[in-house]
DNA sequence: CTGAAAGCGCTTACAG
DNA sequence: CTGAAAGCGCTTACAG
């Protein structure tokens, strides 16, 4: 039988309340002999506290609940390890529940499973909710952030680069290296893709530009390879690409057909993460700091007062060429 | 204040009792009607069930814990699907606990917490616990398993590629090709690597070549480019790698030096994850299937006999040239 | 099919 | 500094 404070306060001769203390570090509330013996003791049976009872006693588990969907970017290993790291510096646990990709069912029951265990704070990467399940979670009084993703509605919290400034930065980039047929690849079309999508045709007008070129997809390796296709018959010398993924696809893609980056086109990747170095040639990119987004949703949903947006920069390497004025 | 079984009870006009047994399902225990009328009263009182509360008195949660280390491998998310999926399947919560990297003190936290949880079961993932913590884990009954690293004792649960046979493979794959300077790069210093190194030189031997060559690594990018380094005053003509970012990091420094692969230098990567076809030229592999060690990891830990091993194969891609004999 | 009661392992006012 | 007692929200024999 796995041994309890019950088990120890008779051990030791002291009550359980006292027993409790001492684990518990209710500092100043017991002599230093007691706390001495109560944890010799506890150690000679090989204590464990039950996290449950404690849970269920104090009304609230330090745990914060990180729901994510299962889409095909990389980008999530950065955020996680932020969100981790800070998570377990403020005394809090990590738990990850997947939401399928986009599934609405899973993604309630993942929301559903948070609230049961009474978790301090959600964390939702990447996920749009539907107006049902954004009811359930302002209605649960557990605080809720989305991570790498902007609502822009009030009272919600979020942490996320500024999608808006995201690509009217690779625009303006483009335009300085002389571009002017700039493409927009790989969007997706909620929140986040119409966001980037008001940037870079912000970024185009700003520059006089009247010509945009917009192609959807998944953020995947595979939608990058075909969304070369539909850009065959085109004739634009630059795109900015929704994720180091499509970039890598377009890029291959490109090169099997005969068409050289950056000699022949150029690309500009939103996110940044290592497979901008591994490609041939490195791509340019415009970098998000997923780590600090992560890191940064923790403090936001433990109501500490931090910023929405976390600063990109680009990045330059090789997928950009310039362009003679 | 959040509604309890009591609520329900109160409302509905029968004892906690009954309202328990709907909303856990004891099938046969109560009437349809009482059912119908307690779902109702539940829902409308917003009712969520208290985790820590059924925890507590099961003395079991239905999670399964798993400990990660953050190495700089990029493999687990495949591993990660599979457990949370076959998890999801078994009824089962996945809670994710870090444990640096080979960080004893922060690995037997997680264990702690794992063991204070009383979890279902705890999947350690490419993770080599000190002796007092295996200690811990078998005394402490509950059921735990081995992700990505075979141990290679009797009665410790695990599931993995058998390391022996990767690099085996390999070796025959490449003689098959002409090649009898093969090297192997980028291996650790523990279980793994020396399995790994086992299969290699039987590889070797049983090709009746003498000569081995072992560069050690840590996994990464940028431990694959440092390591090309070293293989410039040797004459080796094809290199096996412990994963696909050494890979990687090998053939864009070889690369960079004029290096040509195939041509001047073959690879063979070992993982087989979607940073083979990103590279050029794209990466033979031995492909792991991780997706199926995460998911035959979790039967293994809830007590369903499957096998340790999970078969690799070997995909032909573009890194290797066939060389005359 | 249903209820009364005990109990899971803790924490925390309250009293001393 | 310590103890007795109540209670957190459930589940489950037991009895009917």
């Amino acid at each position: 039988m796995k041994p309890t404070i019950k088990d120890i306060a008779a051990r030791s001769g002291v009550s359980i309340a006292t027993v409790s203390r001492v684990l518990s570090q209710k500092t100043g509330t017991y002599s230093e002999k007691t706390q001495a013996k109560i944890l010799r003791i506890a150690k000679e049976l090989g204590y464990r506290k039950n996290t449950a009872a404690v849970e269920l006693v104090k009304k609230r588990s330090a745990v914060i609940a990180v729901i994510l969907n299962a889409t095909p970017t990389n980008f999530s290993t950065g955020v996680i390890d932020g969100i981790q790291k800070r998570a377990s510096e403020l005394g809090q646990g990590v738990i990850i529940l997947y939401a399928g990709n986009r599934d609405a069912q899973m993604l309630h029951k993942a929301i559903v499973t948070a609230l049961e265990r009474t978790v301090s704070g959600i964390l939702l990467t990447a996920i749009e909710p539907d107006d049902a399940d954004l009811t359930l979670l302002k209605d649960s009084g557990i605080p809720f952030c989305f991570v790498s993703l902007y609502l822009n509605q009030p009272k919600i919290l979020s942490v996320s680069s500024n999608n808006e400034s995201i690509t009217s930065q690779a625009v303006d980039y483009l335009v300085e290296q002389g571009h002017t047929a700039i493409a927009l690849a790989g969007i997706d079309g909620y929140h986040t893709g119409t966001q980037r999508i008001a940037g870079y045709e912000a970024g185009l007008k700003a520059h006089g530009i009247t010509t945009s070129c917009i192609k959807y997809g998944d953020y995947s390796y595979e939608s990058g390879r075909k969304l070369l296709q539909e850009f065959l018959p085109l004739k634009v010398t630059a795109i900015i690409t929704a994720s180091d993924m499509i970039a890598a696809g377009i890029l291959n893609a490109a090169q099997e057909v005969g068409i050289r980056v950056p000699e022949d086109l150029s690309l500009v990747s939103i996110d940044g993460t290592i497979i901008c170095n591994i490609t041939t040639p490195d791509l340019t990119s415009v970098t998000q700091d997923f780590y600090r987004i992560g890191s940064r949703s923790v403090d936001q949903v433990m109501g500490h007062d931090v910023e929405t947006f976390v600063p990109v920069k680009i990045e330059k390497r090789g997928s950009v060429k310039q362009l003679e004025r």
